[in-house]
DNA sequence: TGCCGAAACATGAAACTTCATACAAATTGA
DNA sequence: TCAATTTGTATGAAGTTTCATGTTTCGGCA
C-alpha cells in the first residue's frame, strides 16, 4: 500500500528533503486521521479543535494560519462547526472587523477527548522510535520550523 | 506571517509530533511550490515529474502511491499532463489492465530542470541548518518512514 | 477631519478532489 | 476449467477548496 519502499528505484525523490517531510507527515498522520474520521470529525475540523484546545479564543485569521489553511476555507469550516455547535463566533468589540472563534462546551468535550487520543497515539509512535536515530525528531523539527520562519 | 510562532499560546499543538511534521512540510514546501507554480506547473504535476525523473516508466497505481495521492486523482492528473505532452500512457503487454506512464521528451526536459532547482533549493535549506540540531534531519525522517512502514 | 490604502471576513463561481462504482483483465482455487 | 475474487484503471456525481472580489472597519497621515 504505502509508497517509499523500493527507494533504490527513486534516487531523487526518496532522498529529497521536501518529499521526506511530506511523506512522513502524510503517512504518520494517516493512522490518526482514520481515528478522527471514525468519530465523525473531518480533518480540518480536528485541526481547529486542536488549535483551540489551549486557547480561550482565537481570531479567525490566526486560526487559519495555525491550522495551515486558507482564510476563506477556514471561514467555511467555522460555519460548519458552528452549525454543529462545536464553536461559536464572537464579535470583537475592539475591532469590529475581527471575528473570534471559541469552543462551545460540546466542542471542548470533543476537543479534549481527541487531544487525549492524539497524545496516546503520539506516545506510541515515539516509543517505537525510542531506539532509533529518529528519537530526537521533535526537537529536530522544531529547529527546522524556527529556521524556516526566520527567513520569510 | 506563518503560524507556529507564539508557541507559548499553544502548548498542545506546538509540540505535537503530527503537527510539527505537517507544519514543517507545509512551510518548507511553500517556498519551492511557489517556484513550481511560477513555471506554470501545478503541485501534483510536479510530484509526478519528480517521481518519474529516475524511472523509465511507472505503473499508474504505483505512481499514485509514491506521489501520495489517490488513484482516481492520479488518473486525472495523467490526463492533463498527457494533454500537455508531458507524459504518455503506455499499454503493458504483459498485463493489459496496467497502464504505464512515462515522461515524453518535453516532460524530461521540464522534470530535469525542476529537479535541478529542487536540489539547489534543498541545498540552501540544509546549509541553513548546518549548525543546528536539525542537521541530520534527512536521516531522522528516513528512520521514521521506515518504522511507519513496518507496522501497517 | 477626511481620504486612502490595508486588514479581516465572507462568498460566488470555477476548479479540483473524493467516493462509489463500473469495467476489464488477471488470479485463485474447487 | 471456470466461477469467484482480486487487481488496475477510469469516470460521474457530490463534495470541497481555491481564487477573485465585495463589504466593512481600521489606521495612518496630510
Amino acid at each position: 500500500m504505502n509508497a517509499r519502499m523500493n527507494q533504490r528505484k527513486n534516487p531523487f525523490v526518496s532522498e529529497y528533503l521536501l518529499y521526506l517531510l511530506a511523506a512522513s507527515s502524510e503517512i504518520a498522520s494517516a493512522q490518526f486521521h482514520a481515528h478522527v474520521r471514525s468519530q465523525g470529525v473531518r480533518i480540518p475540523e480536528w485541526r481547529v479543535l486542536a488549535c483551540l484546545v489551549d486557547a480561550e479564543s482565537m481570531m479567525s485569521t490566526k486560526l487559519a494560519d495555525f491550522a495551515l489553511m486558507e482564510q476563506s476555507r477556514m471561514s467555511r469550516i467555522i460555519d460548519q462547526m458552528a452549525s454543529q455547535d462545536l464553536v461559536e463566533r464572537i464579535a470583537d468589540t475592539r475591532d469590529k472587523r475581527r471575528v473570534k472563534v471559541r469552543l462551545t462546551s460540546a466542542g471542548k468535550v470533543l476537543a479534549n477527548r481527541l487531544v487525549d487520543d492524539a497524545r496516546t497515539h503520539e506516545a506510541k509512535i515515539l516509543s517505537d522510535l525510542a531506539d532509533t536515530g529518529a528519537a530526537r525528531i521533535k526537537s529536530v523539527l522544531q529547529s527546522l520550523l524556527e529556521r524556516l520562519q526566520n527567513d520569510e
